[in-house]
DNA sequence: GCTAAATTTGAAACCGCCCCCAGAAATCTG
DNA sequence: CAGATTTCTGGGGGCGGTTTCAAATTTAGC
């Protein structure tokens, strides 16, 4: 069923039925509800390649997830994302369109969507400390929302942040607080913007107190179990191992209690654990009370405000750039306690 | 740039740039260099829309993910599937349409795609034992290949499945071997069709050997860590607790390890765990030595062969269902050995 | 060298919808 | 009740490609 037989059967032209179906203003009541009606009874949807066609928008937006062409990780945050971001595309009308590339073929990828008109706009996920694409898709004229901040240039584009500097800030100044002086930091990847900026409220929150930086309490890495464990537990077998620690992610912080309770340690009362809680569907942190104590954000709400963002941005690509940054918050869990004194 | 203004520089009609760019055999070999020189040139790419409108075909096919309504859980095997199933569609110029709606939505959701032509074709993810959507596909008319099979009616659609069954199956015997005799089984959620079908492998390898089953030993959750280690917590507490487990994902097996390490036991010894392992890349088995004994099978793989399939039904729809039952290696790990002589 | 066949090219009709521009019908004026 | 407005409907030209069919140009055959 398409336009015109529809129309054929009401007896109307083409034109008509189309106004009244997408609420012009100009048609007759009677008209249109008898239009309304007869579309809904003959289960008319109009075809989208056409308005595509005609309306040169794409009513699609690109989301290309770079896979690191070394180790082949996707991101585990990613679905989540995602899953806030469609809940914003279906309730307008949008679809998204996904592709997962090599990170050295992204550019060229936007370029492709750009030039073969697939997507009016696109978000860009796992934003480096220096990061090319940004630069490039304003040169291509896409209209794009990051997912994260470069560490230069903030406002010459739109993002949604998390404040990552000062979730671990505070979340240092609350183990500081509690009397722990060697804190152990399991990072992500560095090279990652979130991750620096979460050292850099680390240290800053260390450097307040006069208390000096340990290169070997701090480690950085994939946020897998595996590494989490690996790097806790070269910590632990320092000297002077560290009382608490700071894990990136809640895959990381089941990595660190594994190796803290390998050592017949508990956790929360003889270390310390504070994690980065994503609140990823598949890896709740408890049901009621949290495992773990944790500075927490969630990346579908992220989803969601950039989704909205780009969506904003599409319909007037002339305003300035947007930013959001949320700020996350510090929840208490049982995975943190007083230092433990020095036997 | 598009193909009138291409014609136009080259002096041709938009017919025959259109045919010597699409490798039709009747134009020109000299006519055919210039062509495709100058598209190159001034980087022509076609419309992606008028393409579309024009062939009648989407060159696209669409993934809808279900996210119950009720917890909102999103499937961890999702992202590394995409990720297989991606690489396909890029080689062969589809995009990726991807919907995540409530569970009870998803049959209006492929209507609506199929009616608006937005998608060739779509995969359909996590088959529950018995699946609604199957039959609305084919009433539909939208070809589909699914990633599991549903318990009946296996033959009139194209699907690919791992052996669940079979990979159960061995894992029990391979724990029945080592003189394990209680064994407890923590499941996936048993409205999913791969859960039933490794819950009968277990069940089966039981029976063959005169064994009971014992319904205190079968869980059947989420697959979430902190659903295993309640699972695996409860079965270690009872009077006779289990030496092994059969656990339904990484995660589960993470929760599972968790509840016999807390009570002073160790994994491998003391009690011995197999996971099912998806290959899930932010979740790795280990680096080297895997650190669970494990039935295994790329979800990646399986991305890749669905998605090849479902191009393959697109472009003959007329051919009979595929079907291709991915075997599941048993790979060994540390995490079992003999069954602990009884005190 | 002239006709028949094969090779190349182009004109124009779609694909299905949107939207500008007229024109017809209905409603207001005075 | 004629003329001016306002309201409603329809015709037709895009959007940017593909593809059918016909025409023009070569090449082949004798």
């Amino acid at each position: 069923m398409n336009l015109k037989e529809l129309s054929q059967k009401l007896g109307l032209s083409p034109t008509t039925v189309s106004r009244a179906l997408n609420g012009y203003p100009e048609v007759n009541d009677v008209t249109r509800d008898r239009v309304v009606a007869a579309a809904k009874r003959h289960n008319y949807r109009p075809n989208t390649r056409a308005i595509r066609l005609a309306t040169g928008r794409a009513m699609a937006v690109g989301h290309i997830f770079p896979v690191a062409t070394k180790n082949e990780i996707m991101n585990p945050i990613f679905a989540d994302f995602i899953a806030g971001a469609s809940e914003i595309y279906t309730q307008n009308g949008y679809d998204m369109l996904l592709s997962i590339v090599a990170d050295d073929a992204e550019e060229s990828n936007y370029r492709d969507l750009k030039s073969r008109g697939a997507v009016d706009g696109v978000i860009v996920h796992a934003v480096r400390a220096v990061d090319a694409r940004i630069p490039a898709l304003m040169e291509i004229g896409l209209p794009f929302v990051a997912h994260g901040r470069a560490t230069s240039m903030d406002d010459t584009y739109s993002w949604v942040d998390v404040n990552n500097r000062r979730a671990f800030l505070r979340a240092t100044n609350f183990l500081l607080d509690l009397g722990h002086l060697h804190i152990g930091l399991v990072n992500g990847l560095e090279n990652m913007a979130f991750a620096t900026r979460r050292r850099t409220g680390y240290c800053d929150a260390l450097a307040a107190r006069g208390l000096p930086f340990d290169p070997g309490l701090m480690a950085s890495g994939e946020m897998t179990e595996q590494a989490g464990f690996l790097a806790a537990s070269q910590m632990l077998d320092r000297a002077v191992p560290p009382t608490a620690f700071l894990a990136a992610s809640m895959l990381s912080g089941m990595g660190v209690r594994r190796a803290i309770e390998g050592r017949g340690l508990r956790m929360g009362r003889d270390v310390s654990v504070i994690i980065f809680d994503d609140e990823l569907s598949y890896l709740r942190n408890g049901d009621d009370v949290p495992i773990f104590t944790a500075t927490r954000s969630s990346v579908r709400d992220a989803g969601r405000i950039a989704a909205q963002m780009l969506l904003d941005l599409i319909a007037d690509p002339s305003t300035a750039p947007h930013h959001r940054l949320l700020e996350a918050d510090l929840i208490l869990g049982q995975s943190t306690g007083p230092a433990p004194k020095p036997a």
